[in-house]
DNA sequence: CTGAAAGCGCTAACAT
DNA sequence: ATGTTAGCGCTTTCAG
């Protein structure tokens, strides 16, 4: 059974097929007589047209990129499933890359997006990335290019992303305010900006409140529930003191709460705990984890509605690039909150 | 900027495209003094193929199509991760699409993938379709087609699921064999097979335990976790006899979990819990989920070998489908072990 | 309102 | 080992 193409159903009904192609296409200057015609015809052919054929001519995919470390991940699924439904509800479709935090699959990503004429590319940088030589192979090239959560600031590209200085900030200040004084924080080992902006937030916060910043309460290692164990244990075993711990991602936090109520220790009574991305448990565990929220399907609407509005634009690389930030949601609940 | 094409390359060294083309896909037949020099000269050009005109020509697309309720679970969102990285190993792309469990957009994914001419489609179908006809729009076009999780058991088409019907009769034996014998079933209103095999499960269960199977101790609804606190308000208001709650979902059974704790009621003692899917808060809450793991990355995978295996095949319709059946992993936590 | 013709960038059969 | 040629199925100018 051989495709139907426009020449079968031009054919049928004695036109040109370029007579076919403006009345599937609705041009105005067809009759609506011919249109019905081809409609029907195509209808009972079975015709679907030819994206790659249609592209290659026209130079337009309807087609965009996206990059992400890893769908397993609530938060990145997250924001993929709010940029896919944007887009798609606009007439474009998703090839999905996942790097898994390397380079190498980047790399490779971003070729097989170039050679599939992707209309644009959104990513959100692994942690292996430095430098901006990287992610100018597509500038260069005039694709249109987004950011989101993870952006490589030394690049004039847009981006979408969430304060991560002020969720840093206002997660250590609530801390704080609950009395508070001696709070570790654990982050990440990756070169990432978003680590980075939270410690700062964190180191802000407790300078504002005239509270030290000492090392010895900064732990960095490889986010997850193993680390955030690991890092209570090293505390306790050096005895190091301290009454609150403010992890940068939520799975750490809640190993670290889940080694202190082991431990017999009351949280947040004699200790408080605080993550950050919200995940699903945090509700339901007990206590109930405190943590700030990323807004992630929002994140992933705004940056599909960035990428339409500029998609617009005929010099995409000539103007300056906006940058949205959304406002992190601090959510306390019982894990920092005692009576 | 225009983009290099084999001519291009052709151009500069004073050969034929075609052997250009022939040298970038290491055709035996040219010398390697030209392969060497087509490949410099195309990294210097920094000459990108393009796939369009390449898939075009040779029928093949190297991209294969996707198509889940919602990339905003768990369950798909890691399944589709699995799928992805092996795909990709394998040198294929990924087009992504969400139903949202409708019908329509369903619709309008196949015809999006059947257009672009991708070489396969991997479906986990939506909540909405019903008999086989929709699907077979693909196969008539002879579009290699695989289901996972959410099979068409009626059409001919190779399928990767789990043993849904034995996750329901272990879960539900489990609950037998520590004791309870008024197991409520909380399941979905949804017209899936899913549902009805976990459902299934749990009367056979019953039946083999000479425990009644009655139709006040099964509720249907819309899963969540209100649907679980709701249900088992309802059970208490009406002062229906409990002792145990099976859920079809992990987020049902921790809604009649929470309500359980927030009136009094001890769990696991006074009455069970045991949910479905294995989420992530599961393991973390208090008293920790029972539940039954779907394997979902490894499902992924599987899903992936199965249609890398059968692509192969000339004649995809023509051979008799392969069935592969998961097991499920029965997860015993403390909401359903009583001392 | 419709037709004719060119060509997007590549693959692949057929030559040489 | 390389060149020639003919499309893949469409969009898009230019004619009429």
């Amino acid at each position: 059974m051989k495709k139907t193409t426009i020449h079968d159903i031009a054919r049928e009904l004695d036109v040109t097929f370029s007579t076919v192609a403006r009345a599937l296409n609705d041009h105005p200057a067809i009759s609506a007589a011919t249109k019905a015609a081809v409609l029907e015809t195509a209808k009972r052919l079975n015709y679907q047209q030819n994206k790659l054929a249609s592209s290659l001519r026209s130079g337009r995919t309807n087609v965009i990129g996206i990059i992400v470390p890893s769908l397993d991940t609530s938060f990145f699924s997250s924001v993929v499933h709010g940029i896919e439904r944007v887009m798609n509800e606009n007439g474009y479709s998703m090839l999905l890359f996942q790097t898994g935090e390397s380079l190498a699959q980047e790399q490779k990503g971003i070729e097989t997006f170039l050679q599939s004429r992707v209309d644009g590319i959104i990513s959100s940088v692994s942690g292996e990335v430095d430098g901006k030589e990287f992610y100018e192979q597509i500038s260069k090239r005039q694709v249109p290019l987004l950011f989101f959560d993870r952006a490589i600031h030394e690049l004039p590209v847009p981006s979408v992303t969430i304060d991560d200085y002020r969720a840093g900030l206002v997660a250590t200040e609530h801390l704080i305010s609950q009395g508070y004084k001696q709070i570790v924080h654990l982050t990440s080992d990756r070169n990432l900006t978003i680590f980075k902006e939270r410690f700062r937030g964190y180191r802000d916060a407790l300078q504002r409140h005239n509270l030290p910043v000492e090392e010895k309460m900064i732990y960095k290692g490889k986010l997850s529930l193993e680390f955030g164990k690991e890092s209570v244990q090293r505390l306790m075993d050096s005895e190091i003191p301290f009454d609150a711990v403010f992890a940068a991602e939520d799975y750490t936090a809640m190993g670290a709460l889940q080694f202190l109520l082991e431990k017999g220790i009351k949280v947040p009574d004699e200790i408080g705990v605080m993550g950050f991305a919200n995940e699903a448990f945090g509700a339901f565990v007990t206590p109930s984890l405190s943590t700030v929220d990323q807004q992630t399907i929002k994140m992933g609407e705004e940056t599909a509605h960035l990428f339409l509005k500029l998609i617009g634009n005929k010099d995409f690389y000539g103007s300056t690039p906006e940058h949205i930030v959304l406002d992190p949601i601090l959510i306390p609940r019982n894990s920092s909150q005692p009576l």
